[in-house]
RNA sequence: GGUUCGGUAGCUCAGCUGGUUAGAGCGCACGACUCAUAAUCGUGAGGUCGGGAGUUCAAGUCUCCCCCGAACCA
């Protein structure tokens, strides 16, 4: 949403593909509402398809308009002395200090937040109003057939259908959006300077955005969206923060559903809480805070990754601090994944002229992985289907844990000195072990997932996820098969280096949050 | 102010429709091992489940009140 005081936020998102490509995420198309050339026509689309069906209403409103500019000022750009409290700050749609919500017009003393400037005065404009009220019922009916929303998303939905949706005006008078067009064509009369407001024509960009991948693939997006054409079958997942919830759970389907088309609506809703900076707010000018493009200086995006998912803020907010920053990186990375690979791979340099031994027949040791991998794989298979990705990254430390528990079981450097071929089972066990563990990882942390591959020579077809019942996972890789050891996979972090990095960016002494 | 969600071992958190001695990881103590980034494996200590009242044969898990924290209020 537009606010005057973020000029910071234009630069920082300008093209954050490049970055996103850091960090091991790509997109199969990435647009937006300003980029995509789709988008103009889909909302104007959406727009007379719900005028048709009634559900547009064009009404006439007091605003402060600013003489200097000549234009009007939407709610959040006009701030003034608060009538309840006198606060002297208050913006327009709501007052910081006593909470009440407002009416801009209701302002003392009233001035530009873009401009500071006192020159402005109460006129009306007429702006266009989306009659959610009319679809509160079959909203209702949907949210409660919604049944794989998690709770946040359900109950954040339902407060808004208890209090009475609102009919909402969807058009600002903003110089940047998409233009309100009449049947004609021509801009519609008394909205020349007026723009969709940006919840209404927002997530119609999903829509524009599949369309415009569609124009680059050959693909056929209705396959996707209409269920008259083929999107019955389609499995639709959200993800966003906890603030997006109302618009993806109410004023989005109250589009898609007021159209009264065969639109597929989203099925699973995955809404995160915040990651906070030792409980408080991120804040570059408070030094609190590592942002994306920082982080990568300081260390590779897998250990971002890994703290991140293995953390991620499901049940509520969660905190980040550098010393869970670092237990995590050191014993879960470096001990217990980084150490199995480099402990395996430089005995079987030193003790098996660094070839993958051949010898030996599987036995109790080798059973009892077995079975551990079988429950094991099974839970971390329904936890990526549940979406629990905290959860998925636990059960995957404890995969690699219980690597490090079969070596202490199959001992074969205990062994080696007595029986070769009962050392070779372990070391074989192990090395399949590493390759299992590299395919693994592969959501996780795929810069490493891909060097541990790599280094097996583990062809692109056998990276596949895994079967739970599958019996060749022990013995896989090739008899003979030239290994090597490679760098170690993750440095650990020293207290001296956490201790800079909390002075550069913020850490425990910056745990109070400077303002409200 | 209203609403919602949280408050569980030192730390970060799991605990679905109430039911055997409340769990995990980290940290800590002790032990084992020595292939490995002093890594790994095992054992153990540690909690009146924010406070109070109530419902029930039985409550961390339900109801009410209070305290603290976070978020949302278009």
């Amino acid at each position: 949403m537009a606010n005057p005081r973020s000029k910071s936020q234009v630069v920082y998102y300008d093209d954050p593909v490049p970055l996103f490509d850091r960090f091991g995420i790509s997109f199969d198309i990435f647009s937006g509402t300003a980029r995509c050339p789709q988008h103009a026509d889909a909302s104007r689309r959406f727009f007379r398809v719900l005028h048709e069906r009634g559900f547009i209403l064009e009404r006439t409103e007091e605003q402060w308009y600013a003489e200097a500019s000549g234009r009007f000022l939407p709610d959040r750009y006009v701030e003034g002395t608060c009538p309840h409290c006198a606060f002297e700050k208050a913006r327009g749609d709501q007052c910081d200090q006593c909470g009440r919500l407002l009416d801009p017009v209701e302002l003392k003393n009233p001035y530009s937040a873009v401009s500071g400037g006192t020159n402005i005065e109460i006129r009306e404009t007429a702006h266009l109003f989306l009659r959610q009220s009319m679809m509160q019922d079959e909203i209702r009916a949907w949210v409660e057939n919604a049944t794989d929303w998690p709770p946040l998303a359900r109950s954040i939905a339902l407060k808004w259908l208890d209090e009475g949706l609102r009919d909402r005006a969807i058009t600002r008078d903003l110089s940047w959006g998409v233009p309100v067009l009449g049947p004609d064509g021509a801009a519609r009369p008394g909205f020349e300077d007026k723009v969709f407001y940006v919840w209404f024509d927002a997530p119609i960009e999903y829509i524009a955005a599949t369309q415009e991948w569609a124009e680059h693939t050959g693909a056929d997006w209705k396959s996707w969206w209409r269920t008259d054409a083929g999107a019955a079958d389609v499995e639709y997942v959200e993800f966003m923060g906890k603030d997006n919830v109302a618009f993806h759970t109410v004023s989005f389907p109250v589009t898609l559903l007021g159209s009264k088309e065969p639109w597929k609506t989203v099925d699973k809703l995955k809404a995160f809480n915040w990651v906070t900076w030792y409980g408080g707010k991120f804040s570059t000018s408070s030094k609190r805070g590592v942002f994306m493009d920082q982080a990568l200086e300081l260390l590779p995006s897998d250990y971002w990754r890994w703290y991140l998912m293995a953390n991620a803020p499901e049940g509520s907010d969660a905190a980040f601090t550098w010393e869970g920053f670092q237990a995590a990186i050191n014993s879960d990375l470096a001990n217990v994944l980084g150490n199995f690979v480099n402990r395996l791979t430089k005995y079987t340099v030193s003790k098996f002229d660094g070839l993958l031994p051949a010898e030996g027949i599987a036995g109790g040791d080798e059973a009892w992985i077995e079975a551990e991998l079988r429950t094991r794989l099974a839970q971390l298979s329904a936890h990526y289907e549940a979406m629990d990705f905290r959860k998925a990254a636990a059960e995957t430390r404890a995969i690699w844990a219980a690597g490090n528990e079969y070596l202490t079981r199959a001992e074969p450097w205990v062994k080696f000195k007595s029986d070769r071929d009962a050392a070779a089972v372990g070391v074989r066990t192990g090395l399949n072990l590493i390759a299992l563990f590299g395919v693994l990882a592969q959501p996780l942390i795929p810069e490493t997932a891909r060097t541990i591959l790599d280094t097996l020579g583990v062809p692109e077809a056998n990276r596949r996820w895994p079967d739970a019942e599958d019996t060749g996972l022990l013995d896989a890789l090739p008899h003979g098969l030239p290994i090597s050891a490679p760098p170690v996979l993750f440095q650990k972090l020293e207290d001296t280096v956490l201790a800079d990095w909390a002075s550069r960016f913020g850490g425990p002494d910056a745990s109070q949050t400077p303002e409200r």
